[in-house]
DNA sequence: GCTGCAAGAATGTGATCACATTTACGACGC
DNA sequence: GCGTCGTAAATGTGATCACATTCTTGCAGC
């Protein structure tokens, strides 16, 4: 059983009816759980998944996770072969400098929208950012890859969720999601104790009210992570 | 019976079983027809959908309709209720003003990936795309709106796909069964008359292998574009 | 005309099944 | 060890069904 695998199962099986309140639908239970798990880099690139071990995993029929499986490869973080098997979507050096350029394209813009706010919403932010990224610097001194990439994304979709934009946040939550099997090769072949990051100049800037300040910190940001990963040698 | 559902009924019942190659799944190719449905308009936004009758439409049973509506709605053209009814992306001044941003962040940058090939590559793209004009133009001297609709985004696209760049693609994808319905309510509000584009712009750029100039023109087709929409007064 | 209620129809969802294709594995021969 | 073949298992897909919830429509009362 690999790593993933592994983590996936440490997950009680779906509860399937509350009968209290409307419960969450099954399939949308499973595309966040393996939504969390690509992002988070919990799965190489290219690894097959299939529709009956995902609903296994789950304890669930095959319709749920057909549609999870439906919606994640829509959003380019799966892939069907040729042949119809479903793959984590591979890596390529040409990817990644796409998801680069993208990303430096969407996420600063999306962050600045974040900053229209009132003082009191825009600090409030700033102090659950700080919290989250305590968290991260645990995280990093623990070597504990998995909560280090399960906090870096906390840390930047709390901020892109502030911004209530949706459509970009779409577009930056498909690029999350192509970019996660990229980050669990970094942080194998790295470990999380050089990984460096603009969280605290972006937390400044918030609190300041400062947008180009903001833009500045998080295509930094961006940029180290990308230079990471292409440090890490793909081929 | 509504224009778009008519317009969709001209198509025949879809082919189920080709027996020489590899069938195209028909979820594929019910996705794909809705795709280019949205794209070119022929919903107005909010407009309920449901399975069984998207099934009965096409022809086929209710699983492939699903699949279908599951992607388009991972790339936000479609959405659910609270009380879980799929619709038609609805609309609003904020999103179009997301959508317009967002589209000038990522469809000039997607252009000038096409310029990358030689010469002879781009001279065919160019006269690939003179040909598409030619037939938009025609289209929009008849008044024809869903020809116009369909040979801009085939204008377009056929740009966004030479530059072979998935990952943007997939983005921009997104964005235009976004503004479709957007479309859909210019078009019906201002006729196609009043129309204008940059296309000859961009053949030029293209043509000339100048970036510059072609990114300068998608922006211009893109502003005039959205400046349309916003004209049609949305509330 | 408006409101409330009941009944029936419509709807998304999850479960299950069967089919065509692909993959995995063991046996055999070189 | 490698390649080939046959068999069984795995896989995505489309079909069908049933269930819980929502929507629509007709009727009665005010």
């Amino acid at each position: 059983m690999t790593l993933a695998k592994a983590m996936l199962m440490t997950a009680p099986a779906i509860q399937k009816k509350a009968r209290t309140t409307r419960p969450v639908a099954v399939h949308e239970e499973v595309y966040q759980r393996l939504r969390h798990a690509i992002i988070s880099g919990q799965f190489e690139p290219g690894r097959s998944l299939s529709v009956r071990s995902l609903a296994a995993e789950f304890g669930v029929s095959a319709m749920p996770a057909r549609e999870a499986i439906r919606q994640l490869a829509a959003l380019g973080a799966l892939e069907f072969t040729p042949t119809r098997r479903v793959t984590i979507a591979r890596m390529s050096k040409s990817k990644l400098d796409e998801l680069c350029e993208a990303r430096l394209a969407l996420e600063p813009a999306l962050a600045v929208r974040a900053l229209k706010g009132k003082g009191a919403a825009r600090e409030k932010l700033a102090a659950e950012l700080v919290r989250i990224d305590a968290l991260l610097d645990e995280a990093i001194k623990r070597g504990d890859s998995a909560d280090y990439a399960k906090f870096n994304s906390e840390f930047h979709f709390k901020l892109y969720e502030a911004a209530n934009a949706p459509v970009y946040l779409g577009l930056v939550e498909s690029l999350w999601l192509q970019t996660g099997p990229f980050m669990r090769v970094v942080i194998g072949r790295v470990g999380t104790s050089s990984l460096v990051d603009q969280h605290q100049e972006a937390v400044r800037a918030i609190r300041a009210g400062n947008a180009v300040k903001l833009e500045a910190a998080i295509r930094d940001d961006i940029k180290e992570g990308m230079t990471n990963i292409a440090r890490a040698d793909l081929s």
